[in-house]
RNA sequence: GAUCUCGUAGCUCAGCUGGUAGAGCACAUCACUUUUAAUGAUGGGGUCUUGGGUUCGAAUCCCAACGGGAUCACCA
């Protein structure tokens, strides 16, 4: 193991401390009073000094200003920063001033977890600090950290090498605070959204990861295999059916913050594993789904953000109800002035050819109407908005739409240019869904390697009867992107997927 | 998977048409008892991602590999 010369000083403290008889890396707890920022927020001065007259915070060295006998330095903890001042005949009362001398000024460095004792007090410039009167080392950092530097809210030395970033998050998180309000900003969306569902009573439920049959949605799988039973298992796709599933078992509202797998490709909006909440009501229908989308979605903006207008990129979205509904033949319509609605598989194709959009022999009419709506309309949708009433072929778990042949009731929430949401009519009339499924079947000897498996145990399911019901995908990861104004996928996992390391490096 | 682009100290970056690697911060030693990108002085620190090639000589030019980013394809 290669170590760096700063690495190598370090161990060397190390043991310095161990010989001083200070455990670096001490057991017992350490009582905490107060939060760095509770501090800075609620002390006024002598007017209520005496209320922090006594106080004990614990963190993490961030910088150091040594004035010889005295010192400023900055902890971090999990609220905040904090500047402490250390003078040396305040931490050493006596003759010995070891632990000014040598323990903090020699052996102590940026990086290293301490906790204080002190009183609250405000400084000639006018920052609110901590008069430190007692100092224990709580842990040792054996790694440096890089350090950045700040001024007037201008940082300098900032570390933004991707690579750095996602591979060591947690230094990402130490040194650039953004970062974990980043985070903080999605666990609220997340809180914000159970809370929506569960005021309306819906139950939060967990179905299987490891499926036999990959359902629900049209991707590529990870396959995995099971030694005791011996069989090959599927990383999910998709929890649609499974949900599904408990609708039929009697639940009316359930709902899932559901991991999917896909094994495809990876760019800023795309991870191997994403998250999609998917819910499902009975005795709903898509307009009512709308209806609950956009005011859900109102809310989402308003936890996370305080308004319903964010700005994401460059643009200015509006997430307040209601939003704009167009069919996905008018949005052709609209950005090509091809009117397709009545056209069949070759007229669609020639089409195709005519906006240059190509097309292969696998792909059935619907297929090339996505393409159609994917290449010419769906960037230029930024305010929110319905794409609805889909055709029938490319939907297959979606209710045949009650007064439009050919299509089914389904829609999609495009913002920003990107699909957010997915929901249906749920299709549950059992002998139509055994159709569709071999339709799909068809699909895949025809060579599209995204068609949906027939799932018999599901059929069985709805052939015990499923009542009317609507449900929902949502890209959660996406709406994360969109309400914390991050444009990579990778700005709002923790831990996004990355190559092996490379071990030269 | 394809194309383009990047990889130099712990971090941020210089390094020109090839001539034995530089700065700031960090680190070490010293000074300084209210500083805040603290300051002043001195010093140490590099397999220039890896492996080949061209050349008297390569961080620099060429090829390949590994890793990152962007665009595209696939998708949410």
């Amino acid at each position: 193991m290669h170590l760096s010369e700063q690495e190598i000083i370090r161990r060397e403290k190390l043991q310095e401390l161990t010989q001083l008889g200070i455990d670096a890396y001490p057991a017992a707890l350490f009582p905490i009073t107060h939060s760095s920022t509770f501090i800075k927020e609620n002390y006024k001065g002598p007017e209520n000094a005496a209320d922090f007259a006594d106080v004990s915070i614990a963190g993490r060295i961030m910088s150091v200003r040594d004035m010889g006998k005295a010192n400023f330095c900055v902890i971090q903890d999990g609220a905040g920063r904090i500047q402490l001042y250390i003078k040396r005949d305040d931490i050493c009362t006596g003759e010995d001033k070891t632990l000014y001398d040598i323990v903090w000024k020699k052996l102590l460095d940026i990086g290293d977890f301490i906790g204080i004792k002190g009183y609250v007090f405000t400084t000639k410039t006018g920052e609110t600090s901590i008069h430190v009167k007692d100092l224990t080392l709580l842990s040792k950092a054996l790694r440096p950290l890089p350090i950045v530097k700040e001024k007037d809210g201008e940082s300098f030395d900032e570390v933004t090498d991707p690579e750095f970033r996602y591979r060591q998050r947690y230094a990402d998180l130490i040194v650039n605070p953004g970062v974990k309000d980043t985070f903080i900003k999605r666990t609220k969306m997340m809180n914000c959204i159970r809370a929506y569902l569960n005021d309306m009573n819906a139950l939060e439920v967990e179905t299987p990861v490891l499926q036999s049959i990959p359902g629900g949605a049209a991707a590529r799988p990870f396959i995995t295999h099971h030694n005791a039973l011996d069989m090959p298992l599927y990383l999910r796709i998709a929890n649609e059916l499974y949900l599904k599933r408990l609708i039929v078992g009697g639940f009316d509202f359930v709902y899932e913050f559901s991991r999917n797998f896909r094994n495809e490709g990876m760019d800023r909006t795309h991870n191997p594993e994403f998250t999609i909440l998917e819910f499902y009501v009975a005795y709903k229908d898509y307009f009512w789904m709308m209806e609950t989308t956009e005011n859900l979605l109102e809310q989402v903006a308003i936890a996370t953000n305080g308004q319903t207008k964010l700005t994401v990129g460059e643009k200015e979205i509006e997430f307040k109800a209601p939003y704009k509904r167009i069919s996905i033949y008018d949005a052709i319509l609209e950005h090509t002035g091809i009117d397709v609605s009545n056209m069949n598989e070759d007229e669609i194709r020639t089409t195709c050819n005519t906006l240059h959009i190509p097309t292969e022999k696998s792909m059935g009419r619907a297929k090339m109407l996505d393409e159609i709506f994917g290449t010419m309309c769906e960037a230029n949708y930024v305010q929110p908005t319905f794409i609805i009433d889909y055709p029938i072929e490319m939907s297959p778990l979606t209710k045949k739409h009650r007064s439009k042949p050919g299509l089914v009731e389904r829609f999609e929430l495009i913002v920003n240019g990107k699909e957010l949401a997915n929901a249906y009519t749920e299709l549950n009339d059992p002998i139509d869904q055994r159709e569709r499924f071999e339709e799909q079947t068809k699909l895949m000897e025809r060579g599209d390697d995204e068609a949906m498996f027939i799932d018999q145990d599901f059929l069985r399911a709805l052939e015990y009867g499923m009542p009317p019901t609507s449900g929902i995908g949502f890209g959660i990861d996406r709406l994360a992107m969109l309400m914390t104004n991050q444009l990579s996928i990778q700005d709002v996992l923790f831990f996004p997927q990355m190559r092996a390391e490379n071990p030269n490096s």
